[in-house]
DNA sequence: CCGTATCCATTCCGATACTG
DNA sequence: CAGTATCGGAATGGATACGG
């Protein structure tokens, strides 16, 4: 009589994104994923989560299309998890979580990981990672609202 | 001997974030927020969710400092809850969730909630949603990469 | 209408032992 | 190294009753 309600039927896709993705582990096993991390036992080492929820969370991720299972790349008899398309997507994602986190999750002038440019290694601060329009225009909450499906339940 | 294990003291931002936001409830509840729910009522209607689990996680978005509790805007003698800077800055986390949910988690033709403009009502599909700098092109993971903070314990 | 308090079931998580 | 199995404790969530 009690345990989660699935989102997975509602119409607003932040809700069903919260269902997929709104966990303690998913997140930062695809951040990690992004860093490059494919082996399990790696994946374990950075996160610090025990194997037997690290195995889980990365079974959950590969049914719902965010991991790929692939057999090996080195010679090692073993998985390795790599981002799907669909999990590459998550990328503004990570990056406006990013974001949030160095400007108001820190004190001043404390240390955190950055992001920079692959080739020049510049720093993309949160100045840098906003969210814009083609025109290069950053998007407000103010000027945009959000339509709901008309014919639906309200809950 | 069991329990979470919080991410408060870690070095990266992603992880410090979901600490405070990842969990089932919250981003919801501030997505809610941006729609203009204030009253504990609505949230709970809109949301669903038992009226401990909602007082518990709105208390907790106030203490983060996500919402503030403000005594009473109309007549009522209640508390309503508002977004406070750091919580409005969210909003690109919620539009990197919404863009997503929006790519991959609806069926092709099946009906979902958008974001509209405010004065035109003009739609914003998911290629209007992106991370860009700011002369409009896009940011892809390819051309970035993090630069873990150097004097920390891998952990 | 707005919350708080209590009860119970389910889920989550960490530690550890175990198998290949 | 890569998982699986099991256990106990903690947190989560839902229902409901209660008081302001």
């Amino acid at each position: 009589m009690a345990g989660r309600k699935s989102k997975r039927d509602e119409p607003c896709p932040v809700a069903r994104g919260v269902d997929l993705v709104g966990e303690r582990w998913a997140l930062l096993i695809v951040r990690d994923a992004f860093d490059g991390v494919r082996r399990f036992g790696d994946f374990q080492r950075s996160l610090g989560v025990a194997r037997n929820i690290l195995a889980d969370r990365l079974r959950l991720l590969v049914e719902d299309g965010i991991l790929a299972c692939q057999p090996a790349s080195d010679g090692s008899a073993y998985q390795e998890y790599v981002l799907t398309a669909k999990g590459q997507d998550l990328f503004p994602l990570i990056v406006a979580l990013r974001r949030w986190g160095e400007l108001h999750l820190f004190a001043p002038g404390e240390a955190h990981s950055v992001l920079v440019r692959r080739d020049s290694g510049e720093t993309l601060g949160a100045r840098e990672l906003a969210l814009r329009t083609a025109d290069g225009r950053e998007l407000s909450a103010a000027e945009l609202q959000v339509r709901k499906v008309p014919g639906r339940a309200p809950r």
